[in-house]
DNA sequence: TGAAGGATTTGT
DNA sequence: CAAATCCTTCAC
């Protein structure tokens, strides 16, 4: 199933909207577009539609055992990206939430573009290339120098919120959510912190 | 200074 | 199921 754009502009969200807990944000974030906007001016948005939340005291988020350079941004206020690599080839993308000294984020897992990616790239179906949370940041091209930037509009990412139609389809049941455990953990595997639009074409197996 | 391992993806 | 590939973290 592919999720309907919205055809008219839609508000961005604000550092506020994020500065809750990680879990509901994780919720309230799918069906919300993430907006990559390049070096060149253009835009290429997206519907997010698996996401993942890590929190303090929760054994699989990287800021659990103390603050470290890497994971630095989770401590700070709601509203930022925390980019990683991940097995020395992928980037992950993660939405900084909750309470500055809260360390807690949203994983982005994967979403559904509107439409190809700029740069030569074999044709493949867009539901593919945002499938993943390693896939999606090849897609849109974000590395590790976009951690720590704020999400708002101007800068290389920033969110939008729900279409009202969506809001309401997501909120009758017509667009059905699903909560599972988190994929590829060792640690904190337990906590059912997954979740995604059931029927989309882009989420993880599962 | 060294070593182990990871919030992934892909192909065998 | 294992490789690719490199950064982060922790131990010595």
């Amino acid at each position: 199933m592919l999720l309907p754009f919205s055809p008219s502009p839609l508000p961005p969200i604000s550092a506020a909207w994020l500065a809750r807990p990680s879990p509901a944000i994780a919720v309230d974030l799918l069906g919300c577009t993430l907006v990559r906007q390049f070096e060149d001016g253009s835009t290429l948005r997206s519907l997010i539609v698996e996401t993942e939340a890590y929190a303090p005291d929760d054994p699989a988020c990287h800021a659990y055992r103390r603050r470290t350079p890497r994971n630095a941004v989770m401590f700070g206020p709601a509203g930022y990206s925390y980019v990683y690599l991940i097995y020395g080839m992928y980037h992950c993308l993660n939405v900084v939430t909750d309470a500055e000294d809260v360390p807690s984020a949203v994983l982005i897992r994967a979403v559904q573009l509107q439409q190809e990616p700029p740069g030569d790239r074999s044709p493949q179906p867009l539901a593919r290339l945002g499938a993943g949370p390693g896939k999606l940041c090849r897609a849109l091209q974000i590395d590790r120098s976009h951690s720590g930037q704020p999400f708002a509009p101007g800068q290389p990412l920033w969110l939008e919120q729900r279409s009202p139609s969506l809001d309401q389809q997501m909120r009758q049941g017509a667009i059905a959510l699903h909560q599972t455990t988190r994929i590829g953990l060792t640690q904190g595997a337990d906590s059912p912190w997954r979740w995604y639009i059931r029927d989309s074409a882009a989420v993880s197996k599962r």
